[in-house]
DNA sequence: TAGATTGTTAATCGATTAACAATC
DNA sequence: TAGATTGTTAATCGATTAACAATC
């Protein structure tokens, strides 16, 4: 019934989980599941679970606990999976292949209909039947089919220039795998770094607290 | 001179951040910085930073402020990143390939002496100079290599069964790429989880809330 | 109805920010 | 010395946990 109008990114944050872990509890044909038992499968306290879900409504019942198709059904909403945003890729080296290729974006909510890249050995290829395009056609091509997210698969320098450019384009929303920390200079626009040495950096922090 | 127990999460993953921030500043020759003109760049308080800095111990200096050189010396030291850390990688498709073949794991503090897959077609080539292994060799391997941490680029169901030989095999940290959430199973082990998918899914999130 | 479990309010805990005395 | 800025303690804020009345 609740509806809270500014949700913390930590809440925000646990959606996708929660959403994993009751599309394996569906999997599994595991019709409800009460907020004690999700706690112990997620290793969270039952408390937080039903707080976080109340931000966003009652999905549950009181003496019967939720159904799981319906609150993974209602996360799925939430979380905008059923859409299909328009998204570009930058960058069609290495990481940029594997992630067009491998990564289901359509899964996720997204919808990859361009990649660039400035290397003339690359524009003109395809990867997962979209032709790399040279990123001189960016304008061109943000005017006429107007995408909302741009995947950012370049280094540093590249992406502090063709971040602003992007954003003049209209679009609204990063996933942004370079070094450059964008979430900084654009406020009001969505932007999830993804700094793997970032996470590569922690993890050396932690083993060696741990030895 | 402080030099707390237990440092939180919270702090150790903002270390990495301050340490690429510093480099850039060393790079354009800048001597010596402030925790308030670092909190204008980085975005925080300066409040947070010489908290976060003093868990590790006094690095400034009153009506001075910090040695930028000497400061990002530290924080390396920290987060052991002249360290060697032995790492195996499990995995050898295409996001296995893109990590062992572009991601520079020595300057993070680890030192990837392995590749293992099951397929076929992958074992006995050549990624980054090393030779991709039968999966079954790993007992073997770790036996006489005796490496700390473990990358996984492997599905799901693979993850957890590996993760467990792993593990008993002296493995002391994972980053991993799977589903598989890790962290639960495993205390006492260091778990950097890279979930990309939970990654987008939040990212879908915000951009909708944005529009 | 009795039992179970939610939704929600209140209490606790931890992290961030502010303030300021110490000191370079 | 005077000015600047740290290191550190205290205050505030937000997030997590506990408790319990509401209700299925």
């Amino acid at each position: 019934m609740s509806k809270k109008e500014n949700i913390s990114l930590s809440v925000i944050r646990r959606l996708p989980r929660y959403y994993r872990f009751l599309g394996e509890l569906k999997k599994s044909n595991i019709l409800r599941i009460s907020s004690a038992e999700l706690s112990r499968i997620m290793g969270l306290t039952a408390s937080q679970i039903r707080q976080d879900l109340n931000c966003f409504g009652g999905f549950g019942q009181q003496g019967y606990g939720y159904n799981v198709a319906d609150l993974y059904e209602e996360i799925g909403k939430i979380l905008g999976i059923k859409e299909n945003i328009k998204t570009i890729l930058i960058g069609a080296g290495n990481l940029g292949k594997t992630l067009s290729t491998q990564m289901d974006f359509h899964s996720f909510g997204f919808d990859l209909i361009g990649i660039f890249d400035i290397d003339s050995n690359l524009i003109g290829t395809t990867l997962n039947s979209i032709v790399v395009k040279d990123v001189s056609l960016l304008e061109e091509f943000c005017k006429k089919e107007s995408p909302k997210v741009a995947c950012l698969c370049i280094p540093k320098e590249a992406a502090e220039e063709i971040a602003e450019r992007l954003v003049k384009l209209g679009i609204r929303g990063f996933w942004n795998f370079s070094h450059y920390d964008m979430s900084l200079e654009y406020k009001g626009i969505a932007v999830e770094n993804v700094h793997l040495g970032d996470s590569l950096m922690t993890l050396s922090y932690r083993v060696h607290d741990n030895l």
